[in-house]
DNA sequence: CTTGACCCTAAAGTATGGTTTAGGGTTTAT
DNA sequence: ATAAACCCTAAACCATACTTTAGGGTCAAG
Protein backbone atom coordinates (compact mmCIF):
# COMPACT_ATOMS: atom_id res chain seq x y z
CA UNK A 1 0.00 0.00 0.00
CA UNK A 2 1.18 3.42 -0.97
CA UNK A 3 1.76 6.16 1.56
CA UNK A 4 -0.53 9.16 1.83
CA UNK A 5 0.21 12.76 3.46
CA UNK A 6 -2.32 14.38 5.40
CA UNK A 7 -3.34 16.85 2.52
CA UNK A 8 -3.73 13.25 0.46
CA UNK A 9 -6.41 12.06 2.34
CA UNK A 10 -8.04 15.06 2.68
CA UNK A 11 -8.09 15.68 -0.75
CA UNK A 12 -9.53 12.08 -1.03
CA UNK A 13 -12.01 12.34 1.64
CA UNK A 14 -13.07 15.87 1.40
CA UNK A 15 -12.35 16.58 4.78
CA UNK A 16 -10.10 19.52 6.17
CA UNK A 17 -6.20 18.81 6.89
CA UNK A 18 -7.24 20.24 10.36
CA UNK A 19 -10.28 18.13 10.80
CA UNK A 20 -7.92 15.45 10.28
CA UNK A 21 -5.59 16.42 12.75
CA UNK A 22 -8.62 17.16 14.95
CA UNK A 23 -9.75 13.54 14.52
CA UNK A 24 -6.71 12.01 15.49
CA UNK A 25 -6.77 14.64 18.65
CA UNK A 26 -9.95 13.12 19.56
CA UNK A 27 -8.67 9.47 19.34
CA UNK A 28 -11.01 8.86 16.17
CA UNK A 29 -8.34 7.90 13.85
CA UNK A 30 -5.11 6.18 15.18
CA UNK A 31 -1.59 8.29 15.06
CA UNK A 32 0.52 7.79 11.88
CA UNK A 33 3.56 6.71 11.26
CA UNK A 34 5.97 9.84 10.89
CA UNK A 35 8.68 10.56 8.06
CA UNK A 36 12.22 11.74 8.87
CA UNK A 37 10.68 15.28 8.85
CA UNK A 38 7.76 14.37 11.55
CA UNK A 39 5.16 14.39 8.31
CA UNK A 40 2.58 12.04 9.17
CA UNK A 41 1.99 9.19 6.93
CA UNK A 42 -1.08 7.44 6.35
CA UNK A 43 -2.30 4.04 4.68
CA UNK A 44 -5.42 3.71 2.57
CA UNK A 45 -6.76 2.02 5.61
CA UNK A 46 -6.33 5.96 6.99
CA UNK A 47 -8.84 7.38 4.43
CA UNK A 48 -11.21 4.03 5.14
CA UNK A 49 -11.69 4.81 8.56
CA UNK A 50 -12.40 8.64 7.72
CA UNK A 51 -14.71 8.10 5.16
CA UNK A 52 -16.88 5.79 7.90
CA UNK A 53 -16.62 8.68 10.51
CA UNK A 54 -18.39 10.70 8.00
CA UNK A 55 -20.79 8.32 6.87
CA UNK A 56 -21.43 7.92 10.92
CA UNK A 57 -22.18 11.45 10.93
CA UNK A 58 -24.89 11.76 7.86
CA UNK A 59 -26.50 9.33 10.10
CA UNK A 60 -26.79 11.43 12.66
CA UNK A 61 -24.12 10.34 14.88
CA UNK A 62 -21.82 11.84 16.63
CA UNK A 63 -17.74 11.63 16.96
CA UNK A 64 -18.39 10.08 20.53
CA UNK A 65 -20.64 7.35 19.71
CA UNK A 66 -19.01 7.31 16.47
CA UNK A 67 -15.52 6.41 18.76
CA UNK A 68 -17.43 4.03 20.08
CA UNK A 69 -18.95 2.27 16.92
CA UNK A 70 -15.32 2.21 15.62
CA UNK A 71 -14.01 0.68 18.95
CA UNK A 72 -17.00 -2.03 18.85
CA UNK A 73 -16.29 -2.81 15.44
CA UNK A 74 -12.53 -3.58 16.20
CA UNK A 75 -13.59 -5.62 19.23
CA UNK A 76 -12.84 -9.36 18.90
CA UNK A 77 -15.85 -10.68 21.37
CA UNK A 78 -18.25 -7.65 20.57
CA UNK A 79 -21.56 -8.82 19.11
CA UNK A 80 -23.61 -7.46 16.28
CA UNK A 81 -26.60 -6.87 18.68
CA UNK A 82 -24.84 -4.49 20.30
CA UNK A 83 -24.49 -1.98 17.61
CA UNK A 84 -28.08 -3.10 16.50
CA UNK A 85 -28.88 -1.43 19.93
CA UNK A 86 -26.57 2.05 19.57
CA UNK A 87 -28.63 2.56 15.67
CA UNK A 88 -32.05 1.55 17.95
CA UNK A 89 -31.38 4.27 20.11
CA UNK A 90 -30.19 6.81 17.34
CA UNK A 91 -33.25 6.26 15.96
CA UNK A 92 -35.51 6.94 19.13
CA UNK A 93 -33.79 10.56 19.94
CA UNK A 94 -34.16 11.70 16.06
CA UNK A 95 -37.86 10.65 16.18
CA UNK A 96 -37.81 12.60 19.48
CA UNK A 97 -36.21 15.44 17.51
CA UNK A 98 -38.63 15.30 15.21
CA UNK A 99 -41.36 15.26 17.37
CA UNK A 100 -40.10 18.36 18.71
CA UNK A 101 -40.07 20.24 15.49
CA UNK A 102 -43.05 18.95 14.05
CA UNK A 103 -44.47 20.38 17.77
CA UNK A 104 -42.99 23.63 16.65
CA UNK A 105 -44.53 23.71 13.17
CA UNK A 106 -48.17 22.75 14.32
CA UNK A 107 -47.79 25.87 16.27
CA UNK A 108 -46.47 28.21 13.75
CA UNK A 109 -48.45 27.06 11.17
CA UNK A 110 -51.92 28.30 13.33
CA UNK A 111 -50.38 31.19 14.20
CA UNK A 112 -49.24 32.13 10.69
CA UNK A 113 -53.13 31.28 10.01
CA UNK A 114 -54.42 33.42 11.95
CA UNK A 115 -52.74 36.11 10.85
CA UNK A 116 -53.72 38.14 7.89
CA UNK A 117 -50.12 39.73 7.28
CA UNK A 118 -51.80 43.36 7.26
CA UNK A 119 -51.32 45.89 9.55
CA UNK A 120 -49.04 47.23 12.19
CA UNK A 121 -47.35 44.87 14.61
CA UNK A 122 -49.52 46.29 17.27
CA UNK A 123 -52.24 44.05 16.00
CA UNK A 124 -50.19 41.05 15.27
CA UNK A 125 -51.62 37.58 16.38
CA UNK A 126 -48.68 35.79 16.48
CA UNK A 127 -46.35 38.35 18.84
CA UNK A 128 -49.56 38.67 20.95
CA UNK A 129 -49.93 35.01 21.45
CA UNK A 130 -46.59 34.79 22.64
CA UNK A 131 -47.10 37.54 24.96
CA UNK A 132 -47.73 36.22 28.90
CA UNK A 133 -51.33 36.11 29.71
CA UNK A 134 -52.50 34.38 26.32
CA UNK A 135 -50.69 31.23 26.33
CA UNK A 136 -53.12 29.60 23.20
CA UNK A 137 -53.07 25.71 22.87
CA UNK A 138 -49.43 25.52 21.28
CA UNK A 139 -48.93 22.48 22.91
CA UNK B 1 -46.20 47.47 39.91
CA UNK B 2 -44.15 46.31 42.81
CA UNK B 3 -40.66 45.96 42.26
CA UNK B 4 -38.76 42.62 41.57
CA UNK B 5 -35.49 40.89 42.42
CA UNK B 6 -33.41 39.29 39.72
CA UNK B 7 -34.70 36.29 41.58
CA UNK B 8 -38.24 37.52 41.94
CA UNK B 9 -37.94 37.46 38.30
CA UNK B 10 -36.12 33.93 37.94
CA UNK B 11 -38.44 32.22 40.26
CA UNK B 12 -41.91 33.51 37.91
CA UNK B 13 -40.18 33.15 35.11
CA UNK B 14 -38.50 29.31 35.48
CA UNK B 15 -35.18 30.82 34.65
CA UNK B 16 -31.72 31.05 36.33
CA UNK B 17 -30.55 34.44 37.45
CA UNK B 18 -27.58 34.24 35.66
CA UNK B 19 -29.47 33.88 32.43
CA UNK B 20 -31.25 36.87 33.35
CA UNK B 21 -28.37 38.95 33.18
CA UNK B 22 -26.82 37.06 30.31
CA UNK B 23 -29.90 38.02 28.35
CA UNK B 24 -29.37 41.37 29.51
CA UNK B 25 -25.71 41.33 28.22
CA UNK B 26 -27.33 40.31 25.04
CA UNK B 27 -29.88 43.14 24.77
CA UNK B 28 -33.01 40.88 24.98
CA UNK B 29 -34.14 42.68 28.15
CA UNK B 30 -33.21 46.22 28.80
CA UNK B 31 -31.27 46.92 31.80
CA UNK B 32 -33.58 47.72 34.73
CA UNK B 33 -33.03 50.07 37.06
CA UNK B 34 -31.02 49.93 40.20
CA UNK B 35 -31.18 50.54 43.90
CA UNK B 36 -29.27 52.21 46.05
CA UNK B 37 -27.09 49.19 46.79
CA UNK B 38 -26.90 48.43 42.89
CA UNK B 39 -30.20 45.78 42.69
CA UNK B 40 -31.79 45.05 39.50
CA UNK B 41 -34.90 46.16 40.14
CA UNK B 42 -37.64 44.67 37.48
CA UNK B 43 -40.93 45.37 36.85
CA UNK B 44 -43.53 42.99 36.23
CA UNK B 45 -43.36 43.77 32.09
CA UNK B 46 -39.20 42.31 31.93
CA UNK B 47 -41.01 39.07 33.60
CA UNK B 48 -43.52 38.90 30.73
CA UNK B 49 -40.89 39.60 28.65
CA UNK B 50 -38.33 36.78 29.58
CA UNK B 51 -41.85 34.45 28.88
CA UNK B 52 -41.87 35.96 25.64
CA UNK B 53 -38.31 34.92 24.99
CA UNK B 54 -38.97 31.43 26.46
CA UNK B 55 -41.75 31.12 24.30
CA UNK B 56 -40.41 31.99 21.01
CA UNK B 57 -37.32 29.64 21.95
CA UNK B 58 -39.40 27.23 22.10
CA UNK B 59 -40.73 27.60 18.79
CA UNK B 60 -37.02 27.26 17.51
CA UNK B 61 -36.39 30.78 17.51
CA UNK B 62 -32.49 31.46 17.92
CA UNK B 63 -31.87 34.46 20.96
CA UNK B 64 -30.75 36.36 17.71
CA UNK B 65 -34.01 35.99 15.66
CA UNK B 66 -36.30 36.63 19.08
CA UNK B 67 -34.36 40.12 19.49
CA UNK B 68 -35.37 41.15 15.93
CA UNK B 69 -38.88 39.80 16.87
CA UNK B 70 -38.98 41.93 19.88
CA UNK B 71 -37.48 45.00 18.23
CA UNK B 72 -40.35 44.30 15.53
CA UNK B 73 -42.78 44.15 17.91
CA UNK B 74 -41.41 47.45 19.84
CA UNK B 75 -41.60 49.58 16.32
CA UNK B 76 -44.25 51.64 15.36
CA UNK B 77 -43.64 51.34 11.37
CA UNK B 78 -43.59 47.46 11.67
CA UNK B 79 -46.14 45.48 9.60
CA UNK B 80 -47.51 42.66 10.67
CA UNK B 81 -46.61 41.07 7.43
CA UNK B 82 -42.79 41.35 8.68
CA UNK B 83 -43.29 39.13 11.52
CA UNK B 84 -45.31 36.56 9.72
CA UNK B 85 -42.72 36.40 6.91
CA UNK B 86 -40.21 35.45 10.09
CA UNK B 87 -42.58 32.77 10.88
CA UNK B 88 -42.59 31.50 7.71
CA UNK B 89 -39.12 31.22 6.99
CA UNK B 90 -38.87 29.49 10.72
CA UNK B 91 -40.96 26.87 9.19
CA UNK B 92 -39.32 26.15 6.21
CA UNK B 93 -35.59 25.78 8.23
CA UNK B 94 -37.75 23.29 10.74
CA UNK B 95 -38.99 21.44 7.40
CA UNK B 96 -35.63 21.06 6.46
CA UNK B 97 -34.24 19.60 9.67
CA UNK B 98 -37.43 17.25 9.90
CA UNK B 99 -36.17 16.59 6.10
CA UNK B 100 -32.43 16.05 7.38
CA UNK B 101 -33.59 13.50 10.00
CA UNK B 102 -36.18 11.34 8.17
CA UNK B 103 -33.90 10.68 5.91
CA UNK B 104 -31.46 9.69 8.71
CA UNK B 105 -34.32 7.83 9.73
CA UNK B 106 -34.85 5.88 7.14
CA UNK B 107 -31.19 4.79 6.35
CA UNK B 108 -30.64 3.34 9.83
CA UNK B 109 -34.03 1.74 9.29
CA UNK B 110 -32.99 0.17 6.33
CA UNK B 111 -29.55 -1.39 8.16
CA UNK B 112 -31.03 -1.97 10.98
CA UNK B 113 -33.80 -4.25 9.12
CA UNK B 114 -30.65 -6.04 7.51
CA UNK B 115 -29.31 -6.91 10.75
CA UNK B 116 -30.38 -10.02 12.14
CA UNK B 117 -28.89 -8.70 15.79
CA UNK B 118 -26.40 -11.63 16.33
CA UNK B 119 -22.84 -13.26 15.72
CA UNK B 120 -19.36 -11.16 15.80
CA UNK B 121 -19.38 -7.41 14.92
CA UNK B 122 -17.53 -8.83 11.97
CA UNK B 123 -20.38 -10.19 10.67
CA UNK B 124 -22.78 -6.52 11.27
CA UNK B 125 -23.93 -4.86 7.95
CA UNK B 126 -24.33 -1.85 9.53
CA UNK B 127 -21.06 -1.18 10.35
CA UNK B 128 -20.39 -3.11 6.55
CA UNK B 129 -22.26 -0.60 5.17
CA UNK B 130 -20.33 2.34 6.41
CA UNK B 131 -17.48 1.39 5.34
CA UNK B 132 -15.73 2.33 2.39
CA UNK B 133 -16.13 0.65 -0.77
CA UNK B 134 -20.01 -0.47 0.33
CA UNK B 135 -22.48 2.75 -0.20
CA UNK B 136 -25.72 0.94 0.11
CA UNK B 137 -28.43 3.12 -1.20
CA UNK B 138 -28.51 5.35 1.80
CA UNK B 139 -29.71 8.16 0.10
C1' DC C 1 -24.82 41.24 65.62
C1' DT C 2 -24.11 37.41 63.23
C1' DT C 3 -25.50 34.07 59.85
C1' DG C 4 -27.65 32.60 55.76
C1' DA C 5 -29.83 33.89 51.72
C1' DC C 6 -29.30 37.22 48.04
C1' DC C 7 -27.13 40.47 45.15
C1' DC C 8 -22.96 42.29 42.17
C1' DT C 9 -19.12 41.83 38.40
C1' DA C 10 -15.92 39.83 35.26
C1' DA C 11 -14.16 35.95 33.44
C1' DA C 12 -13.84 31.29 32.55
C1' DG C 13 -15.97 26.86 31.64
C1' DT C 14 -19.38 23.48 29.14
C1' DA C 15 -20.78 20.99 24.90
C1' DT C 16 -20.14 20.15 19.73
C1' DG C 17 -17.31 20.10 15.68
C1' DG C 18 -14.48 22.11 13.75
C1' DT C 19 -11.45 26.41 11.61
C1' DT C 20 -7.94 29.89 12.02
C1' DT C 21 -3.71 31.91 13.47
C1' DA C 22 1.06 32.31 14.66
C1' DG C 23 5.44 30.87 14.07
C1' DG C 24 8.39 27.79 11.88
C1' DG C 25 10.41 23.70 9.10
C1' DT C 26 10.33 20.72 4.33
C1' DT C 27 9.77 19.41 -0.37
C1' DT C 28 9.22 20.24 -5.16
C1' DA C 29 9.47 22.58 -9.31
C1' DT C 30 11.77 25.99 -12.02
C1' DA D 1 18.65 28.73 -5.08
C1' DT D 2 14.43 30.39 -4.39
C1' DA D 3 9.49 30.47 -4.24
C1' DA D 4 5.25 27.99 -3.96
C1' DA D 5 3.05 24.51 -1.87
C1' DC D 6 3.10 21.48 2.07
C1' DC D 7 3.93 19.95 6.60
C1' DC D 8 4.37 20.69 11.99
C1' DT D 9 2.57 22.34 16.82
C1' DA D 10 -0.03 24.78 20.24
C1' DA D 11 -3.39 27.75 21.14
C1' DA D 12 -7.00 30.66 20.10
C1' DC D 13 -11.29 31.39 17.89
C1' DC D 14 -16.32 30.51 15.84
C1' DA D 15 -21.35 29.75 16.95
C1' DT D 16 -25.09 28.87 20.52
C1' DA D 17 -26.95 29.26 25.02
C1' DC D 18 -25.95 29.07 29.12
C1' DT D 19 -23.65 27.79 33.82
C1' DT D 20 -20.01 28.13 37.04
C1' DT D 21 -16.42 30.27 39.60
C1' DA D 22 -14.05 33.71 42.20
C1' DG D 23 -14.18 37.42 45.05
C1' DG D 24 -16.95 40.53 47.37
C1' DG D 25 -21.05 43.48 49.11
C1' DT D 26 -26.21 43.56 51.23
C1' DC D 27 -30.32 42.43 53.70
C1' DA D 28 -33.56 40.07 56.90
C1' DA D 29 -34.27 36.97 60.70
C1' DG D 30 -33.18 35.49 65.25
Amino acid sequence: MKALTVGDVARKTGVNVATLRYYERRGLIPRPARTASNYRIYTEDAARRVLFIKRAQALGFSLEEIKDLLSLKASPVARCGEVREIAAEKIRTIDDKVDALEAMRVALSKLIAECAGEGPVSDCPILESLEAGKPRDLH
